[in-house]
DNA sequence: CGTCTTGTACTACTGTCCTAGTACAAGAGG
DNA sequence: CCTCTTGTACTAGGACAGTAGTACAAGACG
């Protein structure tokens, strides 16, 4: 079953993270076309948040046509975004994995290694978004 | 000159995306102590932004220790927070650029390599802050 | 049909972010 | 002393996030 996570801290609304972790998983893979979303309840009971905030969020995802919400059965999944190939993912994934266990092992704390790796990505999307 | 950026679509609260920046200038060395940050009203300039928002940034830094604020001269870095050494700053950033260019050349769009990074950032963060 | 579960809609309220405008305090420089 | 620049403080209001509670619609199941 698909498990949302909340960052209190990071500042983000509490429906986008949920957004933009459902974007996450049919990015990479985590989630497939048919697969069922907890329902609001529960993600909502699991989080200790208001099933508002959640119910908002499927809102958003339905909106987008990413989910299909059916009453009395659930939230499934039904769009499709270019998903990023396996083999791919796989590479890139330990890769990055890799460089992660390389910056703990330099003696760099998760807010040091968050910090550079959010100076590169503000780099990467400022260079191509200038072009 | 220090600058800032902003990234209206992050849901992150304009004052907070300015405190992260000081605060990544300083672990990553673009800010040394006695550098001069530019003053509220040039900020809220620049950005488009209310010189308040940009005022309870400079707050939170000071209340932090991390800057100085003199009145009429400027507000200056005065804090010192555990720097990464700049020969691991290098090799790590020259790695991690890397890496990018590796997933950019696979075909990931920005918010592909996002999702990828954000996944693996939040299980890194999720295995120490279990332990 | 009745019940349960599910998603949805609605209103009211609180707290926070942000804006707007004004005023004040401190230091530099003429 | 006067002026300029700077940071700070204050009030007021609008927009949005989140909570709280209730009610409704649709499908599954007995």
């Amino acid at each position: 079953m698909f498990a949302f996570r909340l960052d209190a801290r990071s500042g983000v609304p509490t429906y986008l993270q949920l957004v933009e972790q459902v974007r996450r998983g049919l990015l990479l893979g985590y989630l497939s076309d048919g697969d069922r979303l907890p329902t609001v309840r529960e993600v909502a009971a699991a989080l200790v948040v208001n099933p508002n905030t959640v119910a908002k969020a499927y809102r958003e995802l339905e909106h987008a046509g990413l989910v299909d919400a059916r009453g009395g059965q659930g939230t499934y999944v039904v769009g499709s975004i270019d998903r990023v190939p396996a083999a791919t993912y796989a590479r890139l994934s330990r890769d990055l994995r890799g460089w992660l266990a390389a910056a703990r092992a330099a003696g760099l704390d998760h807010e040091q290694v968050r910090a550079l790796v959010t100076a590169a990505l503000d780099d990467d999307t400022a260079r191509a978004g200038a072009a």
